[in-house]
DNA sequence: TTGAGCATGTAACACGTTACATGATTTC
DNA sequence: GAAATCATGTAACGTGTTACATGCTCAA
């Protein structure tokens, strides 16, 4: 149910925020690492408010509701953070698509893994310019969102060594055929 | 669509082989890049035999049921692999939280960052002994599947690497607090 | 006054998880 | 003959995606 921590986590972190401006959050920074789509927020956001753990604070113009986490949301936040295990990643179709890479000629897999290295050298810069955007101050979500946008660029400077890497070794492979 | 691609190759790669087959290349080495359950495995061979991509090539003991790639089957894969692009990875449970770090205490934020860089570093040493507990030839999904296992090391790496850089950054910030 | 952007909501469908349900074969 | 393992399938429920649907407000 991460969906719902994180909604639940950006309205304790930005208190008076809309859906309308979560999803503009989720679209910038937090939909890297949890995507979300607008039905989903503003589902969610009925949830909480229907548990309890969030509430509308003022209703602006446009239709517009603004929410706080309510004590117990806070605590639901907590419990969350401290007392459950992240779900490890098991999901990543691009290396999935590796295990495959032996039924179309040499050729097609190292244009498949050079692509690969393009796409994380691209999410690499499209990073840097999201860390420039930003003017971060230190402390509260921004510290650890910095902590959060260096973990990215790790990720994606791993991605692009790894594919140029396993390109070098397709190549020796054809070099020296088996024997 | 991916399992149903991830299904697909497999049985293009290992013909003959039954759901139940499938399910422990799932469980042994596949799951950790696209996991799927028993019920997802069965559904996808009922619409992919529907779908004339794959079709059931003798029946075994026990209402076994083998099954080989068609023609057309092998073509999708093709498709798949060559003109379409990997959807990149947008769930990372583990960072998300990162986001949220700043509503619990500091020792708690260092506990959970510690947390992950031990889990990491289980995952390195399940990756090395899954390395070592196959017998790998070269060429074939073996080969493949050894690169796929060089980017699993790599990522377990780097994240141990991030989690301890992320407790040191929160030290010294604690050192000196913000000015 | 018109268009861009703000703002929310719902419905249909696809995908994924858990639990249930059943039965055949092999091994001890 | 009991237990482990092989082997398949379905039903209920939860989550996620896409598309539709509507209307307000502000600035030019």
């Amino acid at each position: 149910m991460s969906l719902r921590h994180a909604v639940l986590g950006l309205i304790v972190e930005v208190p008076g925020c809309s859906g309308y401006d979560l999803l503009k959050i989720f679209d910038l920074s937090l939909g890297h690492v949890w995507a979300a789509t607008q039905s989903q927020v503003y589902g969610e956001l009925a949830k909480l408010t229907a548990d309890g753990l969030i509430e509308v604070t003022s209703e602006g113009p446009r239709g517009r509701k603004e929410y706080a986490a309510t004590p117990a949301g806070r605590d639901e936040l907590r419990r969350w953070l401290t007392e459950t295990e992240p779900k490890p990643v098991s999901r990543d179709e691009g290396i999935l698509r590796v295990f495959f890479l032996g039924t179309v000629a040499a050729e097609r897999a190292t244009d498949y893994l050079r692509a690969q290295a393009a796409a994380a050298d691209r999410g690499h810069e499209e990073l840097v310019a999201l860390e420039n955007s930003l003017d971060w101050h230190r402390g509260g979500m921004a510290g650890y969102g910095h902590i959060a946008l260096e973990y990215g660029k790790r990720f994606m400077a791993m991605r692009r060594e790894w594919a140029e890497w396993a390109v070098e070794q397709l190549q020796e492979r054809s070099e020296q055929p088996p024997a």
